[in-house]
RNA sequence: GGAGUGGUAGCUCAAUUGGUUAGAGUACUAGCCUGUCACGCUAGGGGUUGCGGGUUCAAGUCCCGUCCAUUCCGCCA
């Protein structure tokens, strides 16, 4: 609706946005899908009265002359500021009752109430764009694909339950009793047959369902993959082709500024030691240390013999804040025992000749010491380093949480760029402490670098895979492997992982049978769609891009699921429901409705 | 499963050290207002302070338990 159309007769639907009653006459703000516009009801009109008690949320068809607002009366904020609808006709589609949340709201809501009425939080500006981009952005990278010479396929949503990897969401069978579908946590397997089909470029937005608990940018349940395999490529390839696609569009929607491609590559290695993560925030402007080295032959006797037995020392050095008073560093020390730190031990940089350095561990190093952790950190006068001694993969991860809670804290976090990074060589393998035995570590199906031979010879543990992740802003967007095609080197690789042939068989029978009958060398990678938009839409939580998600319990609250089911459900599933969880069940939901009437 | 934070009107919040009848904005209802645009003005209805127990002359406030929400850890090949 724009001032063109002046003069027009219109017929406009929508719902009553905003209301300012003037006695003679009434404006309403009548909302739809495309914006906002603003219609008069004056009071000669036989409507008036009834127009007038409209509550919010209403819907109504109006028709009515397109008119030109006078200068004094022009509303420069709205793009249909220029004009108004003189109403002559109405029809009240649907009268809305009081509302449990506002929709015109700069108001946030309790986050149940919103998921509870979904429908109501859809209609809020916020939602309702970033439901929009999540559109525009899939159909992007849809595009993006097909123009790449991928193709899309569909995958079954009901499959078989994998043995590696999250809890599967499980369907019974009514034909086979005491079987069981589950829903794919990934098509992995199946976009790896397709390969063997000899489809070389396969895509698809796909859903994957894991039962695993929640987090701020996890949703339970289901989310959303942009998933990739690609025939006869190395891994270079396949970053070429998903750097062209996710740069791609970020640079369409992004507000922020991109980094370019090729994306900076990192080693999982390297990544652990300098960010203290394998998904690093590099908008932080910190890099760790490891000083393990000089404090094993220092005065300081906890670190000394500490790394004596085997431990790192990893140092946080932080610019300019010397002049933080006690508490800022007391905080700290108390941040760093929250994430399971036995301590944390600093050194401040004076500026001082005589006395470099104050700080708890000042008087057990030598000023050459002193100066060697000035070189190795940078640091300089009114500089600070923060120093955690701990098992390396411990104190790793120690690091890396302050490493981000002095980054937030000092807001040193430029908020107008998306840095991205490949996180490459992830090891094949690792020690499982609670089995005390060799593990996968991330994707058993991916290829170990150098192949048989350095399955045969090398320890496991020291052999890297062909397994890589995409991370931007510190949050993990993707991961993705050159898959291991090879029959032989799959048994081995089970094998060090402790299981014989007899299980990848019966595991994994319908891909190692296919591996045996021609198999090209394939890799793939899968974007998280969800992910993506989050951060397009600078969102910290990924249920403000999702129309209909979870809580964080994994229920519905709008649908009421998941719900109990009638018995005959359940017989025809061959499903017997313990009497002790009924019990339990209706006991819960007694003091829930409890709780829900008080 | 564990830890932190929170729960007061439909919604957003306040209530001093434990002390009068738990307040305000908004929404809702009624009335007034000829140009507003988060319109304005007047009045009214609306509360098991999540639930249960305890301490006290007195509890929204303190203590214990419990439920719910959220964030984090575990988990997420």
């Amino acid at each position: 609706m724009r001032k063109a159309q002046v003069g027009e007769t219109v017929k406009l639907s929508g719902w009553v946005f905003r209301r300012r009653d003037h006695g003679h006459f009434l404006f309403i703000d009548l909302r739809d899908h495309y914006g906002i516009t603003q219609v008069v009801f004056h009071q000669e009109r036989p409507f008036f009265d009834a127009a007038t008690r409209l509550r919010y949320e209403s819907v109504i068809t109006i028709t009515g002359k397109v008119i030109a607002r006078d200068a004094a009366t022009v509303n420069p904020t709205m793009a249909t500021g220029d004009i108004e609808i003189n109403v002559l006709e109405i029809t009240v589609q649907s009268m809305a009752e009081q509302l449990p949340i506002l929709v015109d709201g700069m108001e946030e809501s309790p986050e149940d109430l919103r998921l509870k009425y979904r429908f109501l939080d859809l209609r809020r500006d916020k939602l309702h764009k970033n439901i929009i981009l999540r559109q525009q952005v899939i159909n992007s990278l849809r595009r993006r694909m097909t123009d790449g010479g991928f193709m899309e396929f569909q995958t079954p949503i009901l499959t078989s339950s994998s043995p590696e990897g999250a809890r599967d969401y499980l369907v019974p069978s009514r034909i086979h009793p005491g079987h069981f579908y589950a829903l794919p946590q990934a098509p992995q397997q199946f976009k790896q047959l397709l390969m063997v089909a000899g489809f070389d470029r396969y895509f698809q937005i796909a859903p994957c369902f894991r039962d695993e608990d929640a987090r701020a940018d996890r949703s339970p349940g289901e989310f959303y993959q942009l998933d990739i395999e690609m025939s006869f490529v190395t891994q270079d390839d396949v970053f070429e082709a998903v750097e062209k696609v996710v740069h791609g569009t970020f640079v369409e929607f992004a507000k922020k500024q991109v980094d370019d491609i090729p994306f900076k590559r990192i080693t999982y290695a390297d990544s652990m030691l300098k960010y203290g993560s394998d998904k690093p925030d590099l908008r932080i402007p910190i890099e760790i240390r490891d000083v393990s080295a000089l404090f094993a032959e220092s005065g300081f006797q906890a670190f000394k013999s500490a790394v004596a037995a085997g431990s790192v020392v990893r140092a946080i050095p932080v610019q300019k804040i010397a002049d933080k008073p006690r508490s800022f560093f007391d905080k700290l020390v108390e941040f760093a025992q929250s994430v399971g730190s036995k301590g944390l031990a600093y050194l401040v940089w004076t500026g001082d000749a005589a006395a470099p350095v104050k700080g708890p561990l000042a008087k057990f190093l030598t000023p050459e010491q002193v100066a060697s952790l000035s070189s190795q950190c940078g640091v300089q006068a009114g500089d600070a380093v923060f120093f955690v001694c701990d098992k390396k993969d411990v104190a790793a991860k120690i690091a890396g949480e302050i490493r981000k809670k002095v980054a937030k804290d000092l807001d040193l976090i430029d908020v107008n760029v998306f840095k991205f990074a490949w996180i490459v060589d992830f090891p094949m393998f690792e020690w499982d402490e609670e089995n005390k035995c060799i593990a996968f570590s991330h994707n058993p199906f991916s290829m170990p670098q150098g192949g048989m031979e350095a399955l045969l010879t090398k320890n496991p543990l020291e052999i890297n895979a062909f397994q890589y992740d995409i991370v931007c802003n510190g949050v993990e967007l993707s991961s993705g492997a050159i898959r291991n095609h090879v029959p032989e080197i799959m048994y081995k690789a089970f094998e060090v992982a402790g299981y014989g042939p007899e299980v990848v068989d019966r595991k994994f029978g319908g891909m190692i049978n296919a591996f045996k009958l021609g198999a090209p060398p394939h890799g793939g990678i899968a974007p998280g769609v969800d992910r993506m938009v989050m951060l397009l839409a600078d969102e910290s939580n990924i249920r403000e891009v999702i129309a209909f998600p979870m809580n964080q319990k994994a229920q519905d609250l709008m649908m009421g699921a998941p719900g109990e089911v009638t018995d005959k459900q359940l017989r025809e599933l061959h499903i017997n429901i313990d009497p002790k969880i009924v019990a339990e069940m209706k006991a819960e939901a007694a003091a829930r409705a409890a709780a829900t009437a008080g």
